[in-house]
RNA sequence: GCCUCUGUAGCUCAGUUGGUAGAGCAGAGGACUGAAAAUCCUCGUGUCGUUGGUUCGAUUCCGACCGGAGGCA
């Protein structure tokens, strides 16, 4: 099997850099796994990488659609699938780099997708449907039709009842059985680099400090230069993006504004801890007791082993 | 120096006609398969400023002291 390597952690606790500097010790190229650095012109806001800290290495699946065009899990696996074959195929290395874990455990665990597109229309129907009843109602849809999800969705996780519902629409079939058929055998050999704080206090500094650097390198400027376009649902919900877009309406100061990013990029931070816990093969670095030096001759020594079969191509 | 107001969870405050207390926010834990930077679920013990007094019992009433805000000198 092909290896590739996954680095992974909660925003802010320096991925990038890593990745980089992996990707110059073994012949590597970065796929990115972000669900908002796919998108061009949202730079300073997605804190993505630049053509200088880039150093060189190429980078696949960033500045890839306008922030009008709509993205999804489905659109991920397919672009990631290829940039890691065409990787492959030149006898590089494929390091995935990102902070998205439904992006990163999809990919590892290699789902695929059944064919049929996601149906915006019947979303927003079932949407309208929860508003105009409830969300009971629109609960009560799926007791006949997929009864795990029944019992397992809270009636306020709209999204998930409708997804549940289209499931079942497009393929007659409950989510549990779509899973099920979804999860293939894995096709590659990962090793996974986890980077996290041991104390939450000091990510949720970095956090804060981040946001005040973004609004320094002029974060505000670049969403003045985005509103006169059309910004698509997925990329509207980026962190930082909907708030300044708010201040600039004239809803909220400037002030609260960056106080929500933070806030909000501190809770993301949380959600993304609690997602990639779960995974037992992460292999964790603290980035409050290591310096990146030691984490980056850490990683090395774990992938001169991890790639020992190959390794003296390097 | 005097007068008034105030001191309850990390923050903002509610409340107990005297039987040791509860909201919002912050925060924590969890879920997650085509919106995922999205979405959803769960979680509140704190010397009720300190110290005396009244009382069977005080965070609640009274006094003193300490801290904060305002007013008068």
């Amino acid at each position: 099997m092909n290896k590739v390597v996954v680095v992974l952690g909660p925003t802010a606790s320096g991925k990038s850099a890593l990745g980089v500097e992996l990707a110059l010790r073994f012949n590597g190229e970065i796929v990115s796994a972000d669900s908002m650095q796919v998108y061009k012109n949202m730079n300073i806001g997605t804190a993505k990488i630049n053509d200088q800290e880039k150093k060189g290495i190429r980078h696949h699946l960033i500045d890839i659609l306008d922030p009008s065009e709509e993205f999804s899990l489905a659109d991920y696996l397919d672009l990631a699938n290829k940039a890691v074959k065409d990787i492959v195929s030149r006898n590089k290395l494929p390091i995935i780099v990102g902070g998205t874990g439904l992006y990163i455990s999809s990919f590892t665990e290699n789902i695929k997708l059944s064919p049929s597109k996601a149906d915006n229309e019947y979303r927003s129907f079932l949407n309208d449907f929860a508003v105009k009843n409830s969300p009971y109602e629109l609960k009560q849809l799926l007791r006949s039709v997929d009864a795990q999800s029944y019992f397992k969705l809270n009636e306020n996780d709209i999204k998930r009842i409708s997804r549940a519902l289209e499931i079942y629409r497009a393929e007659g079939k409950t989510v549990d059985e779509f899973n099920k058929i979804s999860k293939q055998n894995p096709e590659y050999d990962f090793i996974k680099f986890g980077l996290n704080a041991l104390n939450r206090d000091l990510l949720y500094t970095r956090i804060n400090q981040r946001v005040d650097m973004m609004m320094a390198q002029g974060f505000l400027s670049e969403v003045i230069s985005l509103s006169s376009c059309n910004i698509s649902a997925t990329a509207y919900q980026a962190i930082g993006y909907k708030q300044l877009f708010e201040y600039l309406s004239g809803s909220i100061t400037l002030h609260d504004a960056v106080e929500q990013i933070k806030q909000e990029s501190r809770r993301y931070a949380k959600r993304q801890i609690t997602w990639f816990k779960k995974d037992k093969s992460i292999i964790w670095h603290n980035i409050d007791t290591n310096n990146f030096e030691e984490i980056l001759n850490s990683c090395s020594k774990h992938m001169e082993n991890f790639l020992k079969v190959c390794y003296n191509r390097y």
